[in-house]
DNA sequence: ACCGTAAGCGGACCAGGGTCCGATTGTCTT
DNA sequence: AAGACAATCGGACCCTGGTCCGCTTACGGT
């Protein structure tokens, strides 16, 4: 984690139709004053620290106010709250994601057809969710935020593109929403865990979503 | 609300296969003391009558306390904690709501074939949650939690039934919680409120989802 | 009626998130 | 270099959910 903490990408096009989506907050950080840039950097090392050394459930927001030498008004005057520094703290990990999709190798980057990339696009997220899991629960305390979050806005218009390409029709928004439903950390995480499902199971069963979805099925009966 | 707090009534039987279900809390209410059961009476009472007047946002524990003429710990000691506490308070409608689909007529009820009971089912959920969304979404607040609680078991063993009727195959437990994904209160709201979606809309992609999953479609392409 | 016991009670106490505002300090202008 | 100004800082403070534990009380048995 050399230069991690940059803001997140956001695509600046509306990635077509769903023209309030576009209302990301633009390039974010508004020139901050030399010293206040040094204290964020230090909060997000010291979190990073912390919540790595005894999980980030275990981690206050004093302790980390406290580890970086500051008062606890700074950590909450930049971050917002807990949530906006936990949200920060998985920015890296996001870009990661990010730029998987938008310019990583096919299928889950661009030259697949847009169902093998959305077949990809599931595998990546359920298995990158796991694999920061405490993270990704413990930052999704608040779900009415969830879906204004930069990250989940930016994962919709991902899926609404490929949806766009793969089907003629049919209300691409909502079925956006639902598919990303599908891959919602808590409901995979209790799958995987409380109910003991396999992860090839859970993949299959995106697989086959997107499959009804994505006009490899026709109207049979009505 | 003359005898509004009794429990959830749940499925004793695990309908089907999903065996692991049915570890639901058989009777509860194991016999309280007299006074116990007058203060709990009280307090959920109090609750009621209190989140009528200024919003279940704006009440707080001991305001609950207090009002029943009871301490903190009495509160907590009978509801376990504030999610506990709601979860009560919306069992009455709840109640209702499950007796729709247990005996109601149909379509909601049983008599109609399962897709059409399935459609009624989503249409049923959205409104009802959507009238009291203050408090479905107030007792959300811990995700964790959702996908345990008796409502959601009843509510998934329910879907999973209807499935079973209706679709000769396919991972119907993963396809109930999918199902169930799409009417999450805290999505449904989002649609509605943020997205400024129509209830319409909202409905009709349910049905579309149902159809997609009901057999009413098959492969027509690898 | 009496008693032993388990259940219930209550309010002091704690922790942790979030707010506030006077003091401080970087930055820009002249 | 000095001054003005806004951004920043920090830690005392508040709120509220949740815990603890010594005291009280209902209730079944005799």
């Amino acid at each position: 984690m050399t230069e991690p903490f940059s803001p997140f990408f956001v695509p600046q096009d509306d990635l077509g139709g769903l023209t309030d989506l576009a209302l990301l907050p633009t390039g974010e950080t508004p020139q901050l004053r030399a010293d206040a840039a040094r204290n964020r950097t230090r909060l997000l090392e010291v979190a990073a620290r912390l919540a790595a050394e005894r999980g980030i459930a275990n981690v206050t927001m004093e302790d980390i106010a406290c580890g970086a030498g500051v008062g606890k008004g700074t950590v909450f005057r930049r971050f917002g709250d807990r949530t906006g520094l936990l949200v920060e703290l998985l920015s890296h990990h996001e870009q990661q994601l990010q730029a998987a999709f938008l310019s990583g190798p096919p299928p889950l980057g661009p030259g697949a057809p847009p169902t093998e990339r959305l077949h990809a696009f599931g595998s990546a997220v359920i298995r990158h969710e796991h694999a920061h899991r405490d993270f990704y629960l413990a930052a999704h305390m608040e779900p009415g935020r969830r879906r204004t979050s930069p990250a989940y806005r930016f994962r919709l218009a991902h899926v609404c593109m490929l949806l766009r390409e793969a089907r003629l029709d049919g209300d691409n928004e909502l079925v956006g929403h639902l598919l990303l439903g599908y891959l919602e950390t808590v409901l995979v995480d209790h799958l995987l865990t409380d109910r003991a499902m396999s992860l090839e199971r859970v993949e299959a069963g995106w697989r086959d979503l997107v499959d009804r979805y994505t006009g490899r099925w026709s109207r049979c009966t009505g």
